[in-house]
RNA sequence: GGCGCGGUAGCAAAGUGGUAAUGCAGUGGACUGCAACUCCUCCAUCGUCGGUUCGAUUCCGACCCGCGCCUCCA
């Protein structure tokens, strides 16, 4: 099967033809940095994550670009609240959503762009839009789009202008000429942060800083633009009207959104307050498992975060961890190896069908019954599809790690329950003498001892090996 | 109100015009001193009602329910 990918634009899953062959230039709309990112951040860098991953290891030259967005509305008003400058806001917010992604062992897209750093490109843009009548100043400094000279406007979001027109809200005092005008840079208020125009000193609206970078980086138009559920409208609306009006060419070829994180049957969000940071995730559980979790359904369906969905997240992991633990000096191969095998067709063909880990996965558990069936008869056998499963895994970018090291912490960030692994070692000794002994009260006492402290004990030929529950 | 998405076993979640993957949990069995792991076995007629069809969970229509966007949010 070839690559084929839904597109938000035409409601309809595509055939996927890149404008240059073999070629991918893809933008996803990254995070405004004026708070921790959540877990709803973390399933769009996943999700994209893992489609460059795989998108690679099919062979495609993908450039990523992800942007930040650090100047807003939003980070301005939580500088001031908490009376520093807006750009050490920023700057701390930045580097808390690195770690945060190195911790999910995300890969860093191959540009960045931040918004303060493409000002001029963002101004040329502006200029444009003001040089064709796109877009108007007003006497307070602001410069808007006319949304009614754009007839396109809507087909992203299946929106009828006229609609836009009745549903919009007037604000008082509105300097706008239309009420669906959006502003493409916002005249300065006194003390605030701004940077010079030709309309007088301001700073960029929302929108326009994603056309900016996003034609700088990879042209008038690219192939994929990529971002979280709720940017269709108005954002990604918007950035079609500017692009398209300032380049008069099609601004993306294929757009995909990522479905809601919920909790409580209610998307998670910033401004309902239901949030949960990838941070207070990580406290608890191993990021592995979050990203299980969150490749665990297609990356376009809803998905529930409750401490359920992890902890099934968790024992499913533990199953693939399980059938690695003999195997730890078993190295993945490369998927070109693979070219032939049964798990890995049926994997790709999943993945090409507009990514649908969930299916991928199931070839997975499928490799992992072999494994586990063929382990007890034949040895090389069962290494190379070991060595299948982790070059598998390595696209989803998880079952890297230490199989001994992942069960013996549960699948938790750090051991809760005050054990070592020296003094649970020391009873597993003592457990073999005593049943070297026949002494099998002490030897159950022992493992009943363990396990009221989740420390699970299991013997075979080679001896007892351990794990948390 | 406008636009869109979804309702599949206890839970989670794929999928297909010819009676439904996979994971967790559960059942029965093999293995085990016991147990765990593992393997085998069992466990759903796919929201409701109509229509098209030789045949629909899969296509069409209506309805019910849930959710999202329409205002800042990934």
């Amino acid at each position: 099967m070839t690559l084929h990918l839904y597109n938000t634009l035409t409601r309809k899953k595509e055939f996927f033809k890149p404008s240059t062959p073999g070629k991918i230039n893809m933008y996803v709309c990254g995070i405004t940095v004026y708070d921790l990112c959540h877990i709803g951040h973390a399933r769009v860098l996943v999700a994209f994550d893992v489609i460059t991953r795989f998108l690679r290891s099919q062979g495609w030259d993908v450039n990523y670009v992800r942007n930040i967005t650090d100047i807003d509305d939003k980070i301005l008003n939580r500088a001031d609240e908490n009376g520093e400058l807006f750009s050490d806001l920023t700057d701390r917010m930045i580097d808390a959503m690195h770690e945060d992604e190195k911790a999910l062992d995300i890969l860093p897209p191959d540009i960045e762009p931040r918004a303060t750093a493409h000002m001029d490109d963002i101004l040329d843009m502006v200029e444009i839009l003001v040089d064709n009548h796109y877009a108007y100043a007003t006497d307070n400094g602001d410069v808007y789009y006319r949304v009614s000279r754009f007839p396109e406007y809507g087909k992203l979001s299946n929106r009828n202008p006229e609609d836009l027109l009745a549903g919009a809200r007037v604000e008082v005092g509105d300097i706008k000429e239309d009420p669906r005008d959006f502003a493409l840079w916002k005249g300065a208020k006194p003390g605030e942060v701004s940077w010079e125009s030709p309309w007088g000193a301001g700073r960029p609206g929302w929108h326009i800083e994603c056309s900016a970078m996003s034609t700088c980086c990879l042209g008038n138009t690219f192939d994929i633009h990529g971002g979280g559920p709720d940017l269709p409208f108005p954002h990604h609306e918007n950035e079609i009207a500017q692009s398209e009006a300032a380049t008069g060419k099609k601004y993306v070829n294929y757009w995909m959104h990522a479905g809601a994180v919920r909790v409580d049957n209610e998307k998670m969000s910033k401004s309902l307050g239901n949030f949960f940071t990838i941070r207070d995730v990580l406290q608890k559980y191993h990021p592995e498992i979050v990203r299980y979790f969150l490749l665990s359904s297609h990356y376009r369906s809803p998905i529930s975060y409750s401490e359920d969905n992890l902890l099934e997240a968790k024992n499913g992991l533990e199953r693939f961890y399980t059938a690695l633990r003999p195997f730890a000096d078993v190295k993945a191969v490369t998927l070109d190896e693979l070219k032939g095998s049964e798990y890995h067709q049926r994997f790709v063909d999943a993945m090409n069908d507009d990514f649908n880990t969930r299916e991928a996965l199931a070839a997975m558990y499928d490799l992992v019954r072999d494994i586990n069936t063929i382990a007890k008869t034949d040895d090389d056998k069962a290494r190379a599809l070991v060595a299948e499963l982790k070059a598998l895994g390595a696209v989803f970018g998880i079952l890297g790690a230490d199989a001994e090291a992942f069960l013996q912490g549960g699948g938790l960030t750090e051991s809760t329950d005050g054990l070592t692994a020296e003094v649970i070692e020391g009873l597993i000794e003592e457990r073999a003498t005593a049943k070297k002994n026949s002494d099998f009260d002490r030897a159950d006492g022992i493992r009943k001892e363990l396990l009221a402290r989740g420390v699970v004990l299991e013997d075979s030929r080679e001896g007892t090996t351990w794990r948390r529950e």
